[in-house]
Formats: structure tokens, C-alpha cells, sequence
DNA sequence: TGTGTGCAACATGTATACAATTTAAGGCAA
DNA sequence: TTGCCTTAAATTGTATACATGTTGCACACA
């Protein structure tokens, strides 16, 4: 009972960091949190040190822990390093995938496409974390797995609004995601390597355009009219 | 001063199980531990999650901290995932490196190369860590880090023999490991990228030969004839 | 002899009190 | 007002006591 308290804590945690509910650089304050959870600070900060391990967040001495940031010179090495590893662990994932594992990524896969239907971009973009977390799973590779989590952290939060299309042309482009969800799983299934490093590249394209977008958004127009509706902000 | 008793502690534990003073498997008892450090449990358990978040022990729930193994599963990933990894650190490491990391990577140099004129395998072996650190400091890729800093932990322990040379012939490989430290570290101060790659493709492919013969020895020579010296087990 | 049960010893997990450090505010002098 | 020093509040770090879970041994029984 107590053991679960602390590992939803751990779960919670995570999804807020995930979801920006916690934003990037924002403190964790360890009083306030062991009161919000109802555990004492003792196994709070032994969440926190796991978070620090996972990537989730920063402990710095005597000052606390803080959610990581997402400032332009990790944008970049995310941008630069994203293709190497999701190739490589598709790769490894299509040869060393158990069946159990398909069959918990069709599963994955279907809550994804019914988060998507249902316009639930929250919950979209929490099972595409997952989905490709399973794949992680299948590379049963403990090096490249860490490198594979820290990416999937930036690329869930850069890609909250990603499953919130603000137009006809956006529904397409996550319905093409959802697509190359289902092409990947056969891929994997059927270990065709070559097959399952092309989608994923591909996979990787589609998302690399919409979140270079939401880093660097389409400049205004020249005219200076003021648009309807401006986009959220960060 | 109680804080530099932690992070001894952190550094001690680190070095012995980087030197297989605490072999794979081995259990790692909180009392005992804290004790032999003067520090109460609840910093000591701190380290152990730190250690664990490094890649260095596996905590399992109320069965406490175990440093990583080392099986055969484990293995096959290691020589397969490491040519990548070194690869791309050493070229972002090239692109990215300032001036003091390159000053600290020649001190560096200097410390490795005495360690193994002097014949002292264990500080050759901390010193080639450091060495391939610095570099992967150098790289600032957040990402890639976790990952390399991973395989130099199994890296470092399966090299704690590389620098004990049992023939002419062994010892000429050290040198050659430590000419090719000096050769890296030019390409990297003058950015030549591709040589850089290069260089570290070839110096992987040195110690991969050497550790693998340490995983998979030698058949024994089918006359049964009983060697004078047995090489020392695990 | 083999197997199962219960208890005792031990190791890990948690709460709380206290110590040390950082942060912020207030007051004083230039 | 500005800068700096002092001090109080808040936050983090540590030690200890207690709670909970695991392990291994002894003993009973088939």
C-alpha cells in the first residue's frame, strides 16, 4: 500500500513532467510534494534521485531538483542525434523482439489510434511514448535503451501538440503517424530489418517537421494584420 | 566535510566496481557500508540510487543494490553497440570540443601513459576511463552521454587485464593503444573529424580483440599438457 | 529422507527530529 | 537610492527509531 503510494508518486511525476504540466526548469519542492502524495520526504527524494537517473530531472547540490530544460543547444543535439538511435534500436528491436512484445505493442498501438479518434491529445501522446518505449523494450540493448529514454522525454514534450491539429491538412499528418504505427509493427514482426529502419526514418521525418515548427513557429505575415487566433504558447 | 564523506563514498564505490574490487552480482549491504563510510543510511542510499541511475548497480525492491552483471546476453550487446557509440562521440566530440577540455584531455593523456610506463594496471585502466569521458564531455550531446558512460563502466572492467601485459607482444599493444590516445587527440584539437572516426574505430577495434580473448579465451592446447601459470579468472 | 510450516534474525523501507545550508528581507552606512 | 552586512525564514541534508518485508534455520510430520 505504502509501496504503491510511491511508485504512482514516481508515475505522476513523470506524466506531469511529460505532459508540461510540470514545465521545463520548474522546481520541485520536496515538502510540498511528500504532502501532495502522502509520503514523507525520505522516499520522496528517493523518487526524485530515480527521476535524476531516468533524465526526467536535475539535482543540484543544497538547491533541489528541477525538471529539466529544453534550451536551444540540447534542441539541437536532439535534432541531430534522433535518427541515429530510433534507427538503431528498430533495428535491434527487429531482431531481437519477442512475441509477448508484438503482442503489447498492438495493444500499445491501439490505445494510441483510439486516443487519436477521440481527439484526446494528452492521451496520445502519452501512448506514442509508449509505443515506442516497447520498442526500446525489444532492442534488449541496455546501452542504447538510456539514450533512447532521454530522447523519448524531449520528443514527448516537444510533441504535445502534435495530436492537437488546428487544421485538415494537421489530421492527415496524424493519421499518416498512426499508419506508419501499424506498417512498424509488421516490420517488427516479421523482422524486416531493412523495411523497419526505412518507417522509422520516415516516422521520424513527419514528426521532425511539426516540432522544428513549434520551436521555431512560421514567421508572421508582412502585413501587419493580427491573426485570429494565436497559437498557445509554450 | 559530512559532504565530502558522501561523495568519497560515491567515488570509492565507482572505482572498486570499475576495478572489479566489487565484482559483478555482488551485494552491496546498506549498514555494512554506511559504517564503513561513516555516513547513516539514508545519504548512503542516495548513492546507491545515484549509482544505480549511472548505470553502476541494479536496485531490486526490499532486496537492495547489486552491482550490474556481466552475462553473455549483456556481451553481445557491448561488442555490437560500442563501435557506434565511440564512433559518434568522437565526432561531435570533434565538432564541439572547447580548448580546456582538450587541455584536460592531454593531462589526461600524460596521467594514462605513465600509469602503464610504470607498469600500474589498475590506474592505466582509471586513467583510460577518465580519457574516454573527457571526450564524451566533449561531445555535449545529452543524449549519447548516458550511453557511452554505460559502456565505459563494462568497458573498463573487462579492460582490467588489457593493461597487464604477460608477453613483448601484449605490451607492444599498449603502446599502440597509447600512441593512438596521441593521435586522437590531435584530430580532435584540429577538428579533422573523419580522422578522428577513424582513429577511434581503430582503437576500439585493438581492445576488442584483447577483450574478447578475456571473455572467450584461448582453447587449450589439445596435447593435455598443464600451463605453468593459469591467467587469473574473473 | 524429504517437505512444509513457523519463528527468529536480518535487511530494507519510512517517518520524524534535528543540523546545515541557502535565500530573502531588513536595516544601516555611504 | 545603492550597496552591503546581519539575521530570520525556508529548504535541503543527515541521523535515528521504528515498520515492514525477506531469508534461513529448526522442527514437526509424512
Amino acid at each position: 500500500m505504502t509501496q504503491n503510494r510511491k511508485s504512482q508518486c514516481l508515475d505522476t511525476i513523470r506524466q506531469q513532467i511529460l505532459s508540461l504540466a510540470l514545465p521545463p526548469g520548474s522546481d520541485l519542492d520536496e515538502t510540498k510534494l511528500g504532502a501532495e502524495f502522502g509520503i514523507s520526504r525520505t522516499p520522496l527524494r528517493e523518487v526524485l534521485q530515480k527521476l535524476a537517473g531516468e533524465g526526467y530531472v536535475d539535482i543540484t547540490q543544497n538547491k533541489g531538483a528541477k525538471v529539466v530544460s529544453m534550451d536551444m543547444a540540447v534542441m539541437r543535439s536532439f535534432f541531430q542525434t534522433a535518427p541515429l538511435v530510433y534507427a538503431n534500436i528498430a533495428r535491434l528491436a527487429c531482431e531481437n523482439r519477442s512475441l509477448p512484445q508484438v503482442k503489447a505493442l498492438k495493444t500499445s498501438q491501439q490505445h494510441f489510434k483510439k486516443a487519436t479518434l477521440n481527439h484526446d491529445p494528452a492521451r496520445a501522446a502519452m501512448h506514442n511514448h509508449q509505443f515506442h518505449q516497447i520498442i526500446g523494450d525489444m532492442s534488449q540493448n541496455c546501452y542504447l535503451i538510456p539514450s533512447l529514454k532521454r530522447m523519448l522525454i524531449d520528443h514527448t514534450r516537444l510533441s504535445q501538440t502534435f495530436y492537437r491539429p488546428a487544421s485538415p491538412a494537421e489530421s492527415a499528418l496524424v493519421r499518416q503517424a498512426c499508419d506508419q504505427h501499424d506498417d512498424m509493427i509488421a516490420a517488427i514482426e516479421d523482422q524486416q530489418v531493412e523495411a523497419a529502419v526505412a518507417l522509422t526514418l520516415q516516422h521520424w521525418a513527419l514528426s521532425q517537421d511539426r516540432m522544428e515548427r513549434f520551436v521555431r513557429p512560421d514567421p508572421l505575415p508582412v502585413e501587419l494584420t493580427i491573426p485570429k487566433e494565436t497559437a498557445h504558447a509554450i
